[in-house]
DNA sequence: GCCAACGTTGGC
DNA sequence: GCCAACGTTGGC
């Protein structure tokens, strides 16, 4: 899951502990959040910020439900065609894991073989919630710990 | 249903 | 700040 740390960082999540990840407006984002299961993990991608990269990792403590923000007119992510009975939106509850020592930068993981089938370095991947495989997701851990 | 125009994302 | 790559919108 991508965030820019000017607006939510791995930091705050670590502070809030559990967060609810309101405020996605693309139905194939959308989409892979309703795929997901309580218990799966997530690595927490900081982009257009400095460094790029993916700073820790996160899990899903509650599984997709209306995204109440949509109906907020106040709200940044307000959405006129979202209603109570047809919410559109949906978010996930983040709870926190851990924050990486070093940020696996994206140059980083740009040279690594195993990893150049993951979604987000796919060239001009704008979508802010993308799969990680199991094999990557080992792969990527053992890089952290290096 | 097509497609041009437009807005946004995000790496560089 | 630039620009490629998208997704969305709206006229036809």
């Amino acid at each position: 899951m991508k965030t820019e740390s000017g607006c939510y960082s791995i930091d705050d999540l670590k502070k809030d502990r559990v967060t609810a990840w309101s405020g996605v407006r693309n139905y194939q984002a959308r989409n892979f959040m309703h795929d997901m299961n309580k218990g799966d993990l997530i690595f927490i991608y900081h982009s257009n910020t400095e460094p790029i990269g993916i700073v820790g990792i996160a899990k899903v403590s509650k599984e997709a439900y209306p995204d109440h923000t949509a109906q907020d007119k106040k709200d940044e992510h307000y959405d006129p065609k979202a209603t109570t009975a047809k919410p559109i939106w949906n978010m996930v509850d983040v709870r926190f894991v851990k924050k990486f020592p070093q940020c696996i930068t994206l140059a980083e993981l740009k040279t690594h073989k195993k990893l150049k089938n993951m979604r987000i370095l796919q060239k001009g991947n704008r979508l802010s919630i993308t799969p990680v495989t199991k094999s990557e997701f080992t792969h990527i851990e053992k890089v952290a710990q290096r």
